[in-house]
RNA sequence: GGCCCGUUCGUCUAGGGGUUAGGACGCAGGAUUUUCAUUCCUGUAACAGGGGUUCGAUUCCCCUACGGGCUACCA
């Protein structure tokens, strides 16, 4: 049988980086084995809806490039892939619960229970809990009978539906990546399976859902290992072979406080999310990766390898490659802290893997936002230059800025140090010099200038950091004659000419 | 608190009964680049603690400590 995965967040804001992973190494998992991966959205919770939160998930998938294969966007044979779309059909499974007796109807009133909870804390004792012990004292169809059940149920009393956990019973399964993991039933309560409004839990819709959609993998985060015992039980209880598991380990903060959170990072000042979200509440905006400058592709590959490692020592990797090379069996059981600086890393190794006229028209892109207009056609050698010379393609046209326009100010130590007022006349012949030049090339523009230091009975270094200084402003960058080439004979030579002018003005 | 899961350099990790415990990020130094970056080289730094088992344990077992997750009519 076919593998197939599922990604199933909430919309309940944002997509968080952490879930971003757990849909990549189901993405990866699925491709792997030519399988299919899909997205299913799970909004039972009415009061956590959020507007927008759903296009964003798809939209965050999109950019890393983990298209699923049947969604709610792209449909697919188990339509709907929206939970709240499927609600009858949770009913319908509950009700089958029901009438095997695996599950029961409760009256209790969330006030009521809640009521118990706090005497019971007031008295110092354990929260009490809805369970085989406890529930023959609780408002339930077991406790109440038949008869005074369906009178409630006739006259339109609110119910809840809750699976009868069994008594005392070691519940065992095997996890891809824990191994055999086993719980005690008696730590399990009476879960709510369908809640008052009809809609159903997580639990419910997820085990259903998996079961119809034939899903074979479970892979999710650590935090659904404590009620994965549940969901076996549910398995057993609708009597459906269950899927394999895999509990992901969780993204840590960076000081290993806790899963990663938008507090710490913003602290720490970088993203918690793949794309800018805009807060329907507060009007707030929550930064992106991608808006931040980070290349999908850079931040996918620093993802996978965060709990899971190809036993190589290869770290960069396409999205193709990771598909090939990855596996569950080497995916780590800790938890993995979030590390910016290694993140960056990958950001560069990404842009310098990737093809100049490719950069170019991305970095195009970037230049048209800030107002910047340019001709195209230098993009390439331009980018050639300044790729391995930054973090992000944004950082581009600032430090670059030399590139774009005439440099807003000269290196003041270097100019005090270098420029005399006695070195104009040598560039004015310098200029002329080069004007005769047939070809712009930067070996050309190299043997023309040594030519000529020779001529001038100087060495290279008397005009050099001047000549930097002159085209860029800064003393740093890349290769001089580089930089003369992309810049162009004609720009050159003016930009010489004028910075000359304003060194004077300088002195 | 209870239950579950975990613990190798600061971080991501490889390894696994006998290794100089390997790589990467970061940091530091050097070479190349008349600059900067890249590249290359070098250095830095780890098996949480205590008991077993064993000729030998970082590796297997137990305990402790620490960390994390869960403990809702949230997912």
């Amino acid at each position: 049988m076919s593998v197939r995965v599922r990604f199933a967040p909430s919309p309940t804001g944002p997509l968080h980086i952490g879930g971003l992973r757990t849909a990549l190494f189901n993405y990866l998992f699925a491709r792997h084995h030519g399988g299919q991966f899909l997205l299913r959205i799970e909004d039972t919770d009415q009061k956590r809806f959020v507007e927008g939160a759903e296009d964003y998930i798809a939209e965050s998938l999109s950019w890393c490039g983990l298209l699923p294969d049947e969604g709610p966007l792209n449909g697919g044979p188990h339509a709907p892939y929206r939970q709240s779309e499927r609600s009858a059909i949770y009913q319908r499974y509950a009700l089958q619960l029901i009438e095997s007796g695996h599950a029961y109807y409760a009256f209790d009133s969330e006030e009521e229970l809640e009521e118990r909870r706090v005497q019971a804390e007031k008295a110092g004792e354990q929260p009490p809990k809805y369970d085989a012990q406890t529930r023959m004292s609780l408002q339930n169809s077991l406790a109440l009978g038949a008869e005074e059940c369906k009178k409630r149920l006739d006259s339109g009393a609110e119910y809840v539906v809750r699976l009868a956990v069994p008594l005392s019973e070691i519940i065992e399964f095997e996890d891809i990546i824990r191994g055999q993991v086993s719980f005690s039933s008696d730590e399990l309560d009476d879960k709510v399976l369908l809640k008052a409004d009809g809609l159903p839990t997580y639990h419910l819709a997820n085990v259903v859902d998996d079961h119809l959609m034939q899903i074979t993998h479970v892979i999710r985060g650590e935090e659904w290992l404590s009620s994965c015992p549940l969901h076996v039980l549910l398995y057993r209880c609708f009597g459906w072979e269950r899927p394999a598991f895999a509990h992901l380990p969780l993204i840590l903060n960076p000081n290993g406080q806790g899963k990663l959170s938008k507090r710490s990072a913003d602290k720490l000042g970088f993203p918690v999310f793949p794309i800018n979200w805009t807060d329907p509440g507060s009007g707030d905006l929550w930064s992106g990766f991608r808006e931040s400058g980070f290349e999908p592709e850079a931040l996918v590959n620093f993802l996978a390898l965060l709990g899971w490692n190809p036993g190589t020592e290869q770290e960069i990797f396409s999205l193709h490659e990771l598909c090939q090379a990855f596996g569950l069996d080497r995916v780590h059981k800790s938890g993995a802290r979030f590390d910016i600086d290694k993140a960056r890393w990958f950001n560069q190794e990404h842009l310098k893997a990737q093809d100049d006229t490719v950069l170019a028209a991305k970095l195009m892109l970037i230049l048209e936002e800030r107002g910047i207009s340019f001709d195209s056609g230098k993009l390439p050698g331009i980018v050639r230059l300044l790729k391995e010379r930054v973090h992000f393609l944004a950082d581009m046209p600032e430090q670059g800025h030399y590139f774009f326009a005439e440099p807003k100010s000269f290196d003041e130590k270097t100019l005090k140090k270098k420029y005399k007022s006695e070195l104009r006349p040598v560039f004015e012949r310098l200029i002329q010099h080069l004007e005769s030049l047939s070809d712009f090339e930067p070996a050309s523009i190299e043997q023309a200038f040594t030519r000529f230091m020779e001529q001038e009975n100087q060495g290279p270094g008397a005009l050099m950091p001047v000549l930097r200084l002159a085209l860029a402003g800064t003393i740093q960058g890349p290769p001089v004659f580089e930089m003369m080439s992309v810049l162009g004979s004609e720009t050159t030579q003016k930009r010489i000419a004028s910075s000359l002018r304003r060194f004077d003005q300088a002195q």
